[in-house]
RNA sequence: GCCCUCAUCGUCUAGCGGCCCAGGACACCGCUCUUUCACAGCGGCAGCACGGGUUCGAAUCCCGUUGGGGGCACCA
């Protein structure tokens, strides 16, 4: 889906923000631009696409842009079906962008592993204007001098390099060693108006000078992830709160970046809180509900999943918690985002997936319930028109018993196969009492020349010979009906299933029930 | 250890000084409907972490404590 809308005004003109710290105003509508940038690394994780969401929600409020690109500078780690894999994930739960690759846009290429001439220029520059300095020391040697001076050896980066005179550079040319460069963090300290937390004030000297490039030329995260910010006239960065704490040293990136005339101005930072998983830890790779294809395959509608993802840490209004996406885009404000960390909770999100099944046309179910079915063994291909005719029928009828797409096929399978294949459940025949055969006796004799084959009919007949006939209440009269058609215990409505099953096919199953239980 | 951050029912949250002896949703427990299960409806259980301030008045503002989370790489 693309969802634009035409209410994209709301909330963006009055910003009550004046400027950013560079003293520029904050961008605002369609001059907002946003990004997502994962790793190719793994599959999608849900934290991944929360962050995607809200940026889209975000830019699409604002009517500003998407771009998309992939920070794919770790060869090792990196892989083509872990990109595959990620766009995938945004097309299903629907994130479009206006800019990435395989689209396009002004600031292309999109991947950075092409962008290698852009770093080592940025790079040069650097160094050259006097913002980072070539650095000799090994992380041993950082350590080993922070243990000779009585300090916590995990403390980092000493500033070491930072004025070597000529004597020691050539000392260490001479050793063979090649420096990385490291970008010099100031005396001051560094504040950070953030988007969803106000300002964060990081202390002069608790952010120390960070690697920007290898010794081997290689440009790392640090650097390549603002510089395309910067270059791409990125104006919000919405990201995890993991990465808090290396927003000081993007920034100061950043003003180097605005001197030195690659962009205008810092763009704006907003840490959306953690998605915790399993006892309060973030939710990580190893936990299966970050697995974003395991919940598609669980049978999360695409809308469910958006929506859920939307409530964690975002609120669309008082009272209310089912919306869709366009309704999501509508009233999205970056600013209203919490900022307390947020636990998966797989039963809230199934049941507000409950909310979107029954919001769907039915034969719009139908078709999303395809390929469940196929995975559940009940469907080869294509259904046949007579498939298709039970279906369309069924549907509706097991729209408010499912809240997941995999249920599909437990609630729809006895229409599709044969008697034959009809799998009765354990459970369902451990729950058949005594009276349960001749309650079957009793119903084969009366259906055999009933002359309407419809519910009301089925209904009316049935309680006369069983309810009525034989004094057995309702629950346990029905109850090896059921079984015997549906093979479980839980089934869409009893006679309606009968009707779409037909005569043969209904005494035929009653028969073979009858049989299992004599 | 250092830096950052968060703090309302079990969970997600509404609340941005009086409308709140705190509202909604999920979960849970009852009841209604009912051929099962759901859906729907009704009702219930359950929370402002603690201590100081500020104020006529605090869940809301400030400070501290405690507790939770994140980060401290030549990964991203």
């Amino acid at each position: 889906m693309s969802t634009s809308t035409g209410s994209a005004t709301t909330g963006t003109g009055e910003l009550p923000h004046a400027a950013t710290a560079e003293g520029l105003p904050e961008a605002t509508g369609a001059d907002v631009r946003v990004r997502f940038c994962p790793s190719p690394t793994g599959t999608p994780h849900v934290g991944l696409v929360r962050t995607a969401l809200f940026n889209w929600a975000w830019a699409r409020h604002c009517g500003g842009s998407v771009v998309f690109r992939v920070e794919d500078t770790d060869a090792a780690r990196d892989s083509q079906e872990s990109m595959d894999a990620i766009v995938e994930a945004l097309a299903w739960v629907g994130i479009d962008y206006d800019e990435g690759p395989g689209v396009g846009g002004p600031h292309a290429p999109y991947r950075q592993s092409e962008r290698g001439d852009l770093y080592a220029e940025v790079a040069r520059r650097l160094l050259d204007e006097g913002h980072a300095y070539a650095s000799y020391s090994t992380p041993e040697e950082v350590e080993e001098r922070h243990r000779a001076a009585g300090r916590d050896p995990k403390l980092g980066y000493d500033g070491f390099d930072r004025d070597l005179t000529p004597g020691q550079v050539r000392a260490f040319r001479d050793q063979g060693r090649e420096p990385v460069l490291r970008v010099r963090m100031p005396d001051e300290d560094v504040v950070v108006d953030d988007l969803v937390r106000g300002e964060v004030v990081f202390p002069a000297g608790s952010v120390p000078d960070f690697v920007v490039v290898r010794a081997n030329g290689q440009p790392l995260y640090p650097l390549v992830n603002p510089v395309d910010d910067a270059v791409m006239g990125i104006t919000h960065v919405l990201r995890g709160e993991d990465l808090l704490s290396s927003t000081p040293r993007q920034v100061v990136l950043h003003r180097a970046l605005v001197e030195m005339g690659y962009s205008r101005r810092v763009p704006r930072f907003g840490h959306l809180p953690l998605v915790l998983g399993e006892g309060n830890r973030k939710l990580s790779k190893r936990d299966p509900e970050s697995d974003l294809f395991r919940h598609r395959e669980r049978g999360l509608l695409p809308e469910g999943m958006v929506n859920y993802l939307g409530l964690l840490g975002w609120s669309i209004g008082p009272d209310r918690d089912v919306f869709t996406p366009a309704e999501m885009v509508a009233a999205f404000d970056a600013r209203d985002i919490g900022a307390n960390p947020a636990r998966w909770d797989q039963k809230k999100a199934e049941a507000i997936n409950g909310d979107h099944v029954r919001m769907l046309a039915p034969e719009v179910l139908l078709e999303r319930l395809l390929p469940y079915l196929r995975a559940g063994g009940v469907l080869e291909g294509e259904p046949t028109e007579e498939q298709r005719r039970l279906l369309a029928a069924a549907v509706p009828l097991v729209q408010t018993r499912m809240a997941v797409l995999s249920e599909g096929p437990g609630m729809l399978g006895f229409l599709l196969v044969g008697d034959d294949a009809l799998v009765v459940e354990d459970d369902a025949v451990a729950s058949l009492r005594a009276e349960a055969a001749e309650v079957l006796d009793v119903s084969a004799a009366a259906l055999v020349d009933l002359a309407e084959w419809d519910a009301v009919a089925l209904e009316a007949t049935l309680r006369a010979a069983v309810v009525d006939g034989l004094g057995v209440k309702p629950k346990l009269a029905f109850g090896p009906l059921r079984v015997a058609v549906t093979g479980r215990r839980v089934s869409p409505p009893l006679f309606e299933s009968m009707e779409l099953l037909g005569r043969a096919s209904t005494l035929h199953r009653l028969a073979a029930l009858r049989q299992r239980v004599s």
